[in-house]
DNA sequence: TACGTGACAAGAG
DNA sequence: TCTCTTGCCACGT
């Protein structure tokens, strides 16, 4: 991979693993971080991108719903929730609850 | 080289 | 308040 001439990819990865443990985060607001708000389809490519790379907490990224959209990305159906619930998330049928509390913005936090 | 796809979000009707 | 349409950009074929 050019990790290099990526830069979008690699700024969204380096936000992913600033994640707090127990956190979640949004598309947009990663897409917002980076100044490209209006490209948060690309924070999800991105994530698509980033499978193998185990340094990119890719379950702590929801859509603004709240919503494990990429759950079906991963492995198990429910890998991704397990994942989430065992960092302390509460997760219901693919939807973070509390979602206002756990939400983690890297335009505040950052 | 060009076109289609993609884990979204926000505005308009 | 809900649904539909548009924008945005990199990657894969």
């Amino acid at each position: 991979m050019k990790q290099d001439t990526t830069g979008f990819f690699q700024r969204v990865y380096e936000v992913c693993r600033k994640i707090p443990y127990g956190r979640v985060t949004s598309y947009g607001a990663i897409a917002q971080y980076l100044g490209t708000k209006s490209s948060a389809r690309m924070v999800g490519w991105a994530m698509n991108a980033s499978h193998g790379l185990e340094d990119v907490p890719a379950h702590r990224v929801v859509n603004r719903n709240g919503l494990l959209s990429g759950k079906h990305h991963f492995e198990g159906t429910n890998l991704m929730q397990q994942l989430l619930e065992s960092e302390g998330v509460e997760v219901t049928d693919s939807q973070v609850q509390d979602f206002k509390v756990v939400f983690w913005d890297p335009n505040l936090e950052l």
